[in-house]
DNA sequence: ACATTAATGTTAGCACTGTCAACATACAAT
DNA sequence: ATTGTATGTTGACAGTGCTAACATTAATGT
């Protein structure tokens, strides 16, 4: 047994990220992923000033596999029809917010401030400008305020749905209780419905 | 100093509603707000099964207030114009959701389970409640489903445009940089604008 | 090559948390 | 008056984030 990991950054993330997946990321503890990598309670604090910058890495692998979503369903429609395109990204997006949904959680959770996190805020840009790419080079005539005002639009509609399908998974008897119903079977055709851009 | 409280539970809540909105609701601990009631460490274990029991309470108070703003906020309309009344909910939704942030968050947490909490989602529902009602008042001709949709939509929509707006706070240097003075200064424009309903 | 420094890991411990079991007190009903 | 139930207390356990003091290894400069 060494006495240096050799990455333990790398591996405190991984655990981090499969217990946010698994159990939540109020379950993890830091003593708890440095027994997962056989170490001591305090080794993470070498790389993790505080817990909340280890959540903020987890946060961040988070949206980048956001992203890689959002890129690969874009590209399945081979470019060819910029609205497809857009609404398959708002399809990945939702399916993301429904499959990982702790981590889906973790992302949007308000006590990891992300102006701490120069890389978090990079890697949810990256992200954002995405959808922004996506949506002007639909309607190019948009100015730069128009083209903002309906990406957060967009973004603000798809990620309320996302609340809402989730609120209403937790609870079958809710007054939005046919909201899954209604809308899982058909997201691209709802937010084609929505008439946000088109 | 007389052995029995008189009305711990209320007077637990209370407290705990007053640290959810100054602290947030992690800073919630059973040992201090029964500190603050004077009373012992696990007293609030007789009103309470366990903390997320409490939080509910909390909650369940936060939808209540939110549901008074939206009807105080429509009556203000007098009843005249539907749409009007209808978009001012939305504007009620949306300042509660920036100024009472940390009770809004618990209010959407996840790790409340509403199922658990029948008062938590009659009280939930009653909010919703206000939406469909109006919704349905305006356009009466719609089917129950289609009105369902309609207001998730809304609902959706206000409740991500609140996610952004606070993103947007938190972090003046992301994407969504000008997302608050785009659309804060005329919350109600913009709902119209995005065509929801109208 | 060697000495020094920085990076990384360990041990011990503090103050705090949620929760439980066992016990004490007060009130309500018979 | 007695008995039961609701409410409050004490003490304790295991777990948490975090810090200080120390140990070991890797990197660096001469």
């Amino acid at each position: 047994m060494k006495y240096h990991h050799g990455d333990l950054k790398e591996a405190l993330v991984q655990s981090a990220c499969a217990c946010c997946e698994e159990n939540g990321f109020e379950k993890i503890s830091l003593r708890s992923i440095a027994k997962e990598a056989n170490v001591s309670q305090t080794a993470p604090y070498r790389h993790f000033k505080t817990k909340v910058d280890l959540l903020a890495a987890v946060a961040q692998c988070g949206f980048d596999e956001l992203r890689e979503r959002m890129e690969r369903s874009a590209h399945k429609t081979n470019g060819l029809d910029g609205k497809e395109q857009f609404l398959e990204m708002g399809l990945a997006y939702l399916e993301f917010g429904l499959e990982k949904q702790n981590t889906y959680d973790l992302m949007n959770h308000t006590s990891i401030h992300f102006g701490d996190y120069p890389d978090l805020i990079a890697s949810s840009e990256a992200t954002f400008t995405l959808l922004v790419n996506a949506v002007s080079g639909i309607k190019p005539e948009l100015s730069e305020e128009e083209l903002m005002s309906e990406c957060i639009k967009a973004w603000a509609m798809i990620g309320g749905l996302v609340a809402i399908l989730r609120k209403d998974s937790a609870n079958l008897d809710s007054s939005a209780g046919r909201a899954r119903e209604l809308i899982k079977k058909d997201v691209k055709k709802f937010l084609a419905q929505a008439d946000i851009l088109f």
